[in-house]
DNA sequence: GAGTGGTCTAGACCACCCT
DNA sequence: GGGTGGTCTAGACCACTCC
């Protein structure tokens, strides 16, 4: 007879107590777990609240899940980080300080190889190009360079971003696509450390980003690149 | 009578439909949605596909529910990410390139305070101290150093990491904690520029991970500092 | 107090895929 | 063929919170 300390509440409780027998080593890695309906009898709850609860685990990562195949444990489980890329202004104002911003250039030129690439454009391509700084507390904290394609986003054409940064308006006025990020570490270009206030060379985070439409054309790409001693954090 | 051209189907074919909806601004940031009841209604199907649905576009950050409130378009979508943080091993080889591995001290010592702080360790704790270097196609690709309390993890002290990284052993081991990463961009200390056969000074991007286990007792402190050139890419 | 989402249940059918 | 998870349904009760 198994005696359980701890009842079984729901899902969550499932979930728990799954996780409890991952950690126990009762189930390891690259075992099949009962099906469904054993452990919803064994659990004194229905299959629906065991599937779940399963399905939980398996969005994080930690089982394995085939029709007719069971639920396995995934060998080796890769921890998975959900994070949210906020608007650079609420960053800053949530550590505190004050929000700043000031418009460096705007106008339409001609793309470079590099952003054309990126953005699968063809050569030649008209882009809007937005140059900005962003500031805390007065202080330089991040420097924005982005191209918008307005042919995407014919709005755009029509906004001068001296007040609101594109930042900003493109999540209000262009939001839910797809894209993806990359991070990276360079030396300050002579014109970062100017405009941030740092020396050439030293060593700068950098945030590149391409936003993506619902037809997967390019709406934006954009570089921040920020003030020495930036960090980016994470819960996992 | 309102023409549907495409069928709904299932709970992912109504988190499509209120998808183009958000889109199309039919339902405007700040606004209010119909409730389940009646969405189910519209929509051809039951109250628990509906909420299926709407819960999933809360997960990713579009709406907002609150019981007696209902379900609100969230007004700043701030785009949720979510990636796996994969071992060194795995990243290499899902390059193409071949993994090495190199374990440069393994001992038991003294933390730094700032180690201590971190893992939230009273002064004078003893820690296990693992310092290794990870190769691609054998050249230098990342510095790790590692702190690991062998009261949380007594196994660790009996394990040498000359073969396998701590970081597989690890995961193997003791997986399904919690913790934080934080990404960083320094210049290369003289030590790391010699490990990475870089010139010191140079811009490194840093990856600083703390583990904890179930009790949220520190497992582990791990900084991994990456040869010049290395990017991170997460897709959104 | 009443309306909303959160969840559980029992049953059902289906898609997939291993043997 | 048959067992598994994926999903839908209809109904129910509960927890929260706005009015």
């Amino acid at each position: 007879m198994t005696v359980r300390r701890t009842a079984i509440n729901g899902w969550q409780g499932v979930k728990a107590e799954v996780l409890r027998r991952l950690r126990a080593r009762r189930w390891k890695p690259g075992d099949l777990l009962p099906n469904e309906v054993d452990l919803a009898a064994e659990l004194g709850c229905s299959r629906s609240t065991v599937n779940r609860a399963l399905q939980g685990l398996a969005d994080e990562g930690l089982l394995e899940r085939r029709r007719r195949g069971g639920t396995r444990v995934v060998v080796h489980p890769e921890k998975k980080a959900t994070f949210s890329i906020p608007v650079v202004r609420s960053q800053i104002e949530r550590r505190g300080a004050a929000y700043g911003y000031r418009l460096l250039e705007r106008r339409r030129e001609r793309a470079p190889a590099s952003v054309r690439a990126r953005m699968n454009l063809p050569a030649g391509s008209r882009l809007l190009h937005v140059r900005a700084l962003h500031l805390a507390d007065g202080s330089a904290w991040a420097l924005e360079d982005r191209w918008i394609d307005t042919d995407v986003v014919p709005a755009a054409g029509t906004v001068d971003f001296s007040v609101r940064s594109a930042n900003e308006w493109l999540l209000e006025t262009v939001p839910f696509g797809s894209g993806d990020m990359s991070l990276s570490a360079v030396p300050a270009s002579d014109e970062a450390a100017e405009a941030l206030g740092c020396r050439a060379g030293e060593s700068l985070f950098v945030n590149e980003r391409l936003t993506r439409d619902a037809n997967r054309r390019a709406i934006t790409s954009v570089r921040l690149v920020h003030a020495p001693g930036y960090r980016m954090s994470v819960e996992l």
